[in-house]
DNA sequence: ACAGCTTAATTCGCGCCTTGATTTAACTCG
DNA sequence: CGAGTTAAATCAAGGCGCGAATTAAGCTGT
């Protein structure tokens, strides 16, 4: 593995093969053919790769198509136990582990529950680590055949060179967890926000592999958004962005607990949701947890009105994200999100079409994110996944 | 001129050759030594590179470096007369037409007034054409000298395969303008929304060079934003975006004209920080235009509290794009943008402030266009020699 | 003033890459 | 069972960038 110069022959070498596995990977079992015309290599070239690629046991021939009159095309694609990845998310009230193999079927899965007022970073570090070796002695998967170890934060994340990283809502330190990690395993990290890996995991899987550009609306306990533009990049700001929490939907109105007034957060958060429900008379029985009182109300609102006001907030906000950046698609998820979305998706695009411009709504599809709560789990296993991809 | 497919070898060096004359642009005189630095090329390319684009006359040497003991190194520089490049900027009352070399500085410009009334693409292209012709007879410059036309549109631009255009403000059919001009010129033709091309003008030449990620917000008869990320790419929604102004900041707030109610547009858009001073009871001295109406308001708002009011609004747009995009910097421009901003530039920023997330704040500075009403001219130009870098 | 030193810039041979053409392999059809 | 057809592998040629060596051009100290 000689680190080679960019722009030198070499690694327009690499550049090729990187450019034909990916392929592969997306077009499942194809044709040396079909990747010349995927790749705009030439036959020669496709063949040599190929041949290296099968050499190393990444890729294998998957049967051949019947032929009319010739000899018949071999299909390829890429051997899914040559390597896998590890998929991880952190979220408020528990961690999940997934270890998927090459092809993202999943081979085993483990929970660690997380005090939800206890986030600091030796408490998570040593549920993932614990976690990620259950997964591996449950499948007998060697730790060396593990590509990286992809890890899905809530908030934004603050990359600094060297890979170390920070988690905004939980107040970490920006290295603490990375180092906490490495005491325990040499496999790559690689670090996004959550909203990043249910974007990815939905680009990725459900049919938007071709999507140019897309924003994930991720409502849970607050809002978040990504943005992805020009096939799988994820646009994002130098210090992790995507905080559409805070962003003024009315302005001077309710307080919000980042210290402003009027922030979206404040109105379509689940506890804002749930502030707002109790305020005009709604009574919430016992003392369930958000998830809960949540699907009550969206189940019956009481007659507050709280239920349709949230759902045109929600419009509203995707409305001007729509305007803003004009994305192919609009994809709405995270707990909250799924559960307003399920029931009243309708009346989510119908506020974001009266608060859009014609043309942008009318190029814009507003869909739910078609994963559960693993979404963020597959999503971030997708990045050790990537890496592998670009060799 | 073989076009190549790419991966090749010879896009290769095609691409290398793009680096380097990129690199010798924005570092100005520089030495082949400097060029090896800042592209990672070895000396022998570097060489070989320079040595070609030496004997077509694109670069020239400009001076050498005084020396401490061993052979000066000559400075090299691209030959400011070797093409042109016409930026066009058609406003809502002129028409704009700037001549530059390929440094940048202004040979000749022309101006052609607009009726605000009639924006028909027949009298746009016309206008064009007669300043083109102008521009081009004064300078002695002849037509295949030109690189290409830039030319900046208000409102998104809609851009399909095959080079057409419309512009969503004035109603245009996509294809007319393109059209229109062909019919008077061969050159090649760039468009752009104003708002791109004024972020273009500040990230180009204004120190922000080598700004990763801006936010560029065009406050003028309605308000527009471009958001740019990753070098000198600007990021576009397919169907144009940056319609910014029609985001919600005050939910079920002040009617829009563009149907919905509460939009940024109506707050802070020049007509609507007008019509919310008569209002609140401010006079409007004889029938003045748009701009010294609100000229006279941001000298003394009559005790009104709509102008502290604006600028409240348009700082929390803007801290709400900083908590969106964290981007490294926020250019406040449009002829009402640069009118607030040159007076109250710290009370926006403080309300953006306000209005963000301490982090994202912090690694954001927000500063006021620093060219004036010719910044869309002189990034619209950039067009064509963005092309010019790239071969 | 001149040899010696230092640094720029060029030249040359090498390895790597891709490509189009040619050859071999594999299968169908009459 | 051989002719025809298409897939895949092989081969020689051309391009490119790189490192090492070479030449060019100016300082410096005696």
């Amino acid at each position: 593995m000689t680190q080679r110069r960019p722009g030198t022959a070499g690694s327009l070498g690499r550049d090729n093969r990187s450019l034909l596995l990916r392929s592969l990977y997306f077009s499942a079992p194809a044709s040396r053919h079909a990747l010349e015309a995927a790749t705009g290599l030439s036959a020669a070239s496709v063949g040599k790769v190929v041949r290296e690629l099968v050499g190393e046991g990444v890729v294998i021939e998957a049967g051949s198509l019947g032929s009319d009159g010739g000899r018949p095309r071999k299909l390829l694609r890429i051997a899914p136990g040559c390597g896998h990845v590890v998929g991880v998310d952190v979220g408020e009230t528990r961690i999940r582990i997934g270890l998927f193999d090459l092809s993202m079927t999943e081979l085993a899965d483990a929970d660690r529950p997380l005090d939800p007022r206890r986030h600091d970073p030796e408490a998570v570090a040593s549920r993932i680590l614990s976690g990620l070796s259950a997964v591996l002695t449950k499948t007998a998967v060697p730790t060396d055949a593990v590509l990286g170890i992809g890890i899905s934060v809530p908030g934004a994340v603050r990359q600094t060179p060297g890979k170390t990283v920070g988690s905004q809502r939980f107040c970490w330190d920006p290295i603490s967890l990375t180092e906490l990690l490495r005491a325990g395993t040499d496999l790559p990290l690689h670090f996004d926000s959550q909203a990043n890996t249910v974007g990815r995991a939905e680009l990725w899987f459900d049919s938007g592999r071709e999507t140019p550009s897309a924003v994930v609306v991720l409502l849970g306990t607050d809002v978040e958004v990504t943005i992805i533009s020009g096939g799988s990049t994820v646009h994002s700001g130098p210090a992790g962005a995507g905080e559409s929490g805070h962003t003024v939907l009315v302005a001077g109105g309710r307080s919000c607990r980042c210290g402003s007034k009027g922030c979206l957060d404040a109105y379509v958060g689940a506890e804002g949701i749930l502030d707002r429900f109790r305020e005009a008379g709604g009574v919430i029985a016992g003392d369930t947890d958000q998830e809960t009182a949540l699907a009550a109300i969206v189940d019956d609102d009481q007659g507050t009105g709280v239920l349709a006001e949230t759902l045109g907030y929600l419009g509203a906000s995707i409305g001007g994200l729509i305007n803003l950046l004009n994305p192919t698609r609009v994809i709405l998820g995270g707990w909250a999100g799924s559960l307003l979305g399920a029931r009243d998706l309708d009346a989510i695009r119908d506020a974001a079409r009266r608060h859009s411009l014609k043309y942008s709504f009318a190029t814009t599809s507003i869909d739910l994110c078609s994963f559960g709560p693993e979404a963020a789990v597959r999503g971030a296993a997708t990045l050790p996944l990537e890496h592998f991809l670009n060799d």
